[in-house]
DNA sequence: TCCTCGCATCAAATATTCTTGATGTGTAGT
DNA sequence: ACTACACATCAAGAATATTTGATGCGAGGA
């Protein structure tokens, strides 16, 4: 047969991008906490994850670019939290557990 | 505060190794040509996705190592389908139009 | 103003993933 | 047995992603 199917390849690229941000363990790590402890600023996540700052924020980078967190700069702080509505249009709620709030 | 969440560590490490199968166009494009098309054999494919054969098989054994697509050997031919229900474990409903049969 | 802290950013080194072309294996036809 | 086909697998190189340590920048506090 050979019949080409409707590609919208920039949606295929979107979600490329969604899911190679998932596709981390530190990072899911990151998304877990906040989605479970709320608003964190760096400080404390580097601590709860045993990760040196700078590489922390390389991956808060990543999770910012999808939009799975936003951040609030307060003084010297930056607190990071989940944007669970974000992480629902993506994963099934089977996945609740792991990383949707409340 | 630095209080430890409780972390199943292999989970994430299985939800990594998801989520890293879905973090490229050509195995999201696999993924839902099988998903609308149904069985299909690795050489329609690869002419569907004007991907060659031996790039094909990398990116289909990937998928398959994480259970979202399966294979039927039939003489010569390979015949692949996607796992709708794995799938459906991970992703959004909302995503139904591009990655779910039916 | 000067110093410190909290964090982002950068460049270089390393690790991981992807591509490419060649080779191997099993099946079917002659 | 020989050949052609459909596909998997391998090894080497290319491309990307991650880590590391250093540097920079803004917000307070002294």
């Amino acid at each position: 047969m050979v019949k080409q199917t409707a590609v919208c390849d920039t949606t295929l690229l979107d979600y490329e991008k969604n899911f190679k941000a998932l596709s981390d363990q530190k990072r899911l790590h990151i998304l877990r906490i906040l989605a479970t402890e709320g608003r964190t600023c760096v400080c404390d996540l580097s601590e709860l994850l045993a990760l040196p700052q700078s590489k922390l924020s390389y991956h808060l980078k990543i999770l910012l670019d999808v939009n799975f967190i936003s951040v609030e700069k307060e003084g010297k702080w930056n607190y990071y939290s989940a944007n669970s509505d974000e992480i629902k249009k993506i994963l099934s709620p089977d996945l609740c557990c792991l990383f949707y709030p409340e």
